[in-house]
DNA sequence: TACCTTTCTGAAAGTCATTTTCATTTTCCT
DNA sequence: AGGAAAATGAAAATGACTTTCAGAAAGGTA
């Protein structure tokens, strides 16, 4: 099932309807490596779409959160983004904090270790946020 | 040096000034195990001390990030959160997402994995976060 | 100690991302 | 096709945080 079909299934599982504008957000969300804030998406949507407002995207990326479509990262700036996320496809997350470039990482052993630390203490992890701050290799060589 | 000694040090360095404020503030602050939020601590603050304002409590905690007595928190609740720093103390946490609980954990090997990422991707990285969300011991049985 | 420049403070106003309201439009079940 | 339920968009509201500003306090200097 892609993301689409699956957002389908949401909206039907909550009762929700399917609308253009719904549609219109999907595909721009899901056709772009992008961390989206509802800024940054409602600027790209104006270009082709002027008619769909702050309101109605930011309410539809709070519904693909919900919908496991997408998580919210927040990286201290103050916005809230959203990444389209793929099954099966964790990962965390390196943010330069001179230039904003965000590389994505994956380590499983990590991954273990905090089921090792959350079992310690009898917690039930639903998700986590690890994020590494500091200068990617470009800033650091310019500073 | 204690941490009332550093935060004297660190207003000295910047040409700022010592305040009867910032001094009930900051050992308001560092008398408890609390992550406050401004709000936390300014409904605390107003039993004993209701003439200090807001805005001088969250000034004064930015001011602790500043000077490495505090650092900032973010849950993702939509308020920034202050802890206080104990030297050589570096802990990441375990958040409850029932009942708000926050359990600190270290995990060096966690420390060592996320410095072979950085360096994998020539990045320096200068701080970082590593939170894990879900239900605490006590939620989880009652669920 | 008295002075005086700089910084602080508290209250209120301002910002800014996000959320809600509400009148109208659209979806989709029967 | 009809109609209940949900969605939309514009505008207003919210809430955390930040700034402004006039008076107060700190702390260096003479």
């Amino acid at each position: 099932m892609d993301r689409i079909a699956a957002f389908n299934e949401c909206l039907r599982h909550k009762g929700l309807k399917n609308t253009s504008q719904r549609m219109i957000i999907l595909e721009t969300f899901l056709g772009s490596k992008s961390h989206y804030s509802t800024e940054d998406l409602y600027l790209k949507l104006r270009k082709d779409h002027p008619k769909i407002g702050y309101a109605t995207i930011h309410r539809t990326l709070k519904l693909f959160a919900e919908c496991g479509i997408a998580i919210e990262l927040n990286f201290g700036d103050g916005q809230t983004r959203f990444e389209p996320l793929r099954a099966n496809h964790h990962h965390d997350h390196l943010v330069c904090t001179s230039c904003g470039k965000v590389i994505e990482f994956t380590e499983p052993q990590i991954e273990d270790l905090q089921a090792q630390v959350a079992a310690a203490h009898g917690f039930v992890i639903k998700r986590h946020r690890h994020e590494l701050y500091g200068l990617c290799s470009n800033c650091a060589a310019n500073s």
